[in-house]
RNA sequence: GGCCCUAUCGUCUAUCGGUUAGGACAUCAGGUUUUCAUCCUGAAAAGCGGGGUUCGACUCCCCGUAGGGCUACCA
């Protein structure tokens, strides 16, 4: 079952929250490693000081360990601070800077690579000419035939360099294969110079990658489609330091609904803030899991565990196009999953939430925030809840000391006030005579009603649910007055039976 | 502009040359019901266009078209 060949990486840059899309492709990268028996790595790719955000890695790791994606081996937390697991460290790339430096030298010393030290000034004005003159934005090899000589001039007079990979383009296509996508094909002379070292020191995105993938031994690259394009760069290093190439995966965007790339612009994109609006986690995983992935093979199921996704996976049923992430789809899959909670569960994660401090609840008087009575009310919502965050909202009744409501709405159709009074009157005293054991059952409840509501049900059960609730609409009146117990339910009738009065 | 990728109901998708093109979400209608929701039943809804290949193309190839991604000393 154990495959320590098989090793794929999760590789994240901390710049900010966990992004559904990284999710998901932290998600497949996981589920391709259990499936195959191998190691699912998490390194952090913090190269970049600039766009670097404070606490932003440690607040990826919580979130993937807290959506049960945690990596086997690379970055982790330990007691709150960035640790890591395995041989292969370290796993930030900010450690490993002596190790770029190194492999850059290297491929400036076989001519692969060479230092650039062009101006910022000069390569934007490059670019300008050739935006003028309707070319392709690349860099003109300007320095790529100085003499040591020069460079070395240049180096003591203290001016900054890069390195950047020397392309030879009349080197033809550059081609590989992709597990989702086939054979991708690129002429070499459409692929840039691209810059290996930057001249504060650390290393682009593409040399650090390639570098690291290759030392700790990456087996499968699973990442997103934006990397397709420069994956020819990554080929031709892998080709220059001699390496034996990973297979890759690109993997097709989530897109917004007007069909571009997932952004915060248009919609919420951060883990963290679909788990405040009240997703369970796994429905976000079950519903990000099938954005871009099938079971095939004419399978339906579209619910699944954890581990009947690690069962099912495979990367043969990646779907190349992009997947539009539709807030419906998840609402009623959360919806399904909120259903198959235990009162237990479903309470315990509405602690965790934090949603039982919300305003409507919290500033509820006690006996309406007892564990025993907010199960009664989950008992209610359960199947009407899309998100854990809706509970109560609607209907406020439950947590409410006060009903306010206007008196005509307790009568049903055209009834006078005399017949809705006759039928409240009715129902208390049905009510009334019932035992405290009785009230403890639902269904009795609803027995000892209906029974009491004869033939003319709307007559009866009408009223006595706007006493309860106050509201137009609602769950059954057996239901709220179960919920609200003898009590609060005989006086709620009482009090709507003055009102008509 | 250049390069690359993609293309089945509104959305997520099945189909891997021969099907009445299937399922799910959403929508609509009906049923259950005191209201709303749930639930049940049903309906409407798709192969971008044009060429090939083939006895036969949604499926394979080419050309368009459309959408997207990339095009930084960001990842």
């Amino acid at each position: 079952m154990h495959d320590q060949n098989i090793r794929v990486r999760f590789a994240p840059s901390p710049t900010g929250y966990l992004h559904v899309g990284s999710l998901r492709t932290a998600l497949y990268n996981y589920l391709f490693a259990k499936k195959r028996g191998g190691t699912y790595i998490l390194r952090i790719e913090d190269t970049d000081q600039k766009r670097y955000v404070a606490g932003s890695t440690e607040s990826l790791i919580r979130s993937l360990d807290s959506m049960g994606v945690g990596a086997d081996e690379g970055a982790l937390l330990d007691d709150g601070n960035i640790g890591e697991k395995g041989a292969y460290g370290p796993y930030q790339q900010s450690k490993r800077l002596a190790l770029y430096k190194e492999y850059a030298e290297k491929l400036v010393a076989s001519r692969k690579a060479y230092r650039c030290f062009c101006t910022a000034e000069r390569l934007e004005e490059v670019r300008k000419e050739q935006a003028a003159a309707k070319q392709a934005p690349k860099y003109d090899k300007h320095c790529a035939n100085l003499s040591e000589e020069d460079v070395q001039a240049l180096i003591d007079s203290g001016v900054g360099h890069v390195i950047r990979l020397n392309i030879d383009p009349e080197r033809g296509e550059i081609i590989f294969q992709d597990l989702v996508r086939g054979e991708v094909k690129i002429h070499a002379k459409d692929v840039d110079d691209q810059v290996l070292m930057k001249s504060d020191g650390f290393p682009t995105y593409h040399l650090a990658n390639v570098v690291d993938d290759h030392l700790m031994e990456i087996s499968h690259v699973i990442r997103g489609e934006e990397w397709l394009p420069s994956t020819p760069k990554h080929v031709l290093l892998y080709e220059a330091f001699g390496w034996e190439l990973p297979e890759f995966a690109h993997l097709p965007l989530l897109l917004n609904p007007d069909r571009s790339k997932l952004s915060k612009r248009q919609g919420e994109v951060a883990v963290e803030d679909y788990m405040k609006k009240g997703y369970l986690k796994e429905a976000l995983l079950n519903f990000v899991a099938l954005l871009g992935w099938n079971p095939g093979s004419g399978s339906t199921q579209e619910i699944f565990s954890l581990e009947e996704l690690v069962q099912a996976f495979d990367l043969a049923n990646v779907h190349k196009g992009g997947a539009v992430f539709d807030v419906q789809k998840l609402d009623w899959m959360n919806s399904e999953y909120i259903k198959k909670l235990s009162l237990d569960e479903l309470l315990a994660r509405m602690k965790e939430g934090g949603w039982l401090e919300k305003d409507l609840i919290k500033n509820a008087p006690e006996n309406f925030r007892s564990e025993t009575y907010l199960k009664k009310v989950l008992t209610v919502e359960q199947e009407r809840l899309a998100r854990l965050d809706q509970v109560g909202e609607n209907n406020p009744f439950f947590f409410a000391t006060e009903l306010v409501y206007d008196t005509s709405l307790l009568n049903w159709k055209d009834n006078t006030k005399e017949a809705t009074g006759e039928a409240l009157q009715k129902a208390a005293e049905v009510l009334k005579n019932l035992s405290e054991e009785d009230w403890g059952e639902k269904a009795k409840l609803e027995t000892v009603l209906m029974e009491a509501a004869g033939e003319k049900r709307g007559d009866f059960l009408w009223p006595l649910r706007v006493a309860l609730t106050g509201a137009q609409k609602s769950p059954s009146p057996f239901d709220v007055a179960w919920v609200l117990g003898r009590e609060t339910s005989l006086a709620r009738i009482d009090n709507a039976i003055k009102r008509l009065s």
